[in-house]
DNA sequence: AAACTGGGTAGACACTGTCTACTTCCAGCT
DNA sequence: AGCTGGAAGTAGACAGTGTCTACCCAGTTT
């Protein structure tokens, strides 16, 4: 394995194992058995490497995303209550790199491909809003706008307690169920 | 003026003007027309000195939002409308403060007060949101928490353009009512 | 008068990201 | 075959960071 790879593998088990703050160049370096210098042979700058530890964060993300949003023929209702345990599972399991993924100021926004990258996850989206929900109030992006600002919300809310001491819940099972619910209109059965 | 408020006062001067990653400690002690290692003496820590400042944050946007919740007698959902409006007006004017305010792992999370500073302005978003919803489908506090994180969630994406994108919209109002419409019910009259 | 103490300075230390020589080493050309 | 050029990697320097420690000096206490 060529040393560029092994240098975002290196940081991407660094982050989900110890947290952001240890992703400086320099350990990676370390870790990956070369000198400190080298990593710039590949990537110009810290943030240039740490952009290509978040892609691949955010390629996983997508993965099981759509591998769950399409998920059999299931109603979109049920498809979107997995996908959103999907974002709210991997925030949870992998804090470190999802703090890195949202973390724009030490992301390069251009190269990381986010229009690429988020994007066809937005429309999966918006495509299983307009079939769920049951009132056409709002244009469905903003809908889905909405919806997924929730999510993140909550992800993101949650992973430091803030909702779990303010809701008095211990899941943010239920937190999910109500944005669903809200944002989709009343269950229709 | 003393040394302590004097350095508070400059840092929170440095986040809006600057941003979050001009709040070195060195620089604000220089400032401040201190040498670096006069904040020791007041704050233990840079992370100290940094919680110190957002907390001046928190202070104003409670400021800010109580004053706008408990405004005139005006029907609940409107207070709410306003309510979102300032949170959302607050992170778009002062986005370097907002950033801090929420970089958990620069803030000393027992020190800071979250409870003491979080808890009133989410009582009185459960109190808003219990008079003013329309069904009475999940319990109160969870409504509550779900249309926080929805609040937060705008906040947060709409600072770093991915909304502004996906939806195609040139401003946060449309996704702020369409997350109150949703978490509310729809209207009465 | 002497001792102590809180507020402040200055310098050291280990560490960071970036930059700049300097060495290998191997592919491609004459 | 021999040379050359560039890519890959090393090692060291530099400015800057947060933290720590020794010192200093005015006021107050004893």
């Amino acid at each position: 394995m060529g040393v560029r790879a092994r240098l975002i593998e290196v940081g991407v088990d660094m982050v989900t194992r110890e947290g952001m703050q240890s992703l400086t160049l320099r350990e990676i370096a370390r870790r990956a058995g070369v000198s400190h210098g080298a990593p710039r042979h590949y990537f110009p700058t810290h943030v240039a490497l740490l952009s290509a530890i978040a892609r691949q964060g955010f390629a996983d993300l997508t993965a099981r995303v759509t591998e769950t949003a399409g998920e059999s023929q299931a109603d979109p209702r049920a498809r979107l209550l997995a996908l959103g345990g999907v974002y709210l599972d991997f925030a949870r399991a992998n804090p470190g790199m999802f703090e890195l993924m949202f973390r724009h100021d030490l992301l390069e926004s251009d190269h990381l491909g986010l229009r690429e990258v988020s994007l066809p996850l937005f429309d999966i989206l918006t495509d299983l809003v307009t079939r769920a929900r049951t009132r056409p109030d709002p244009a469905p992006p903003v809908v889905a706008g909405a919806l997924w600002a929730n999510l993140h919300g909550i992800a993101q809310l949650w992973g430091w307690g803030s909702l779990r001491l303010a809701t008095g819940a211990d899941d943010a099972g239920p937190l999910l169920r109500a944005a669903l619910d809200a944002h989709l209109g009343p269950e229709n059965r």
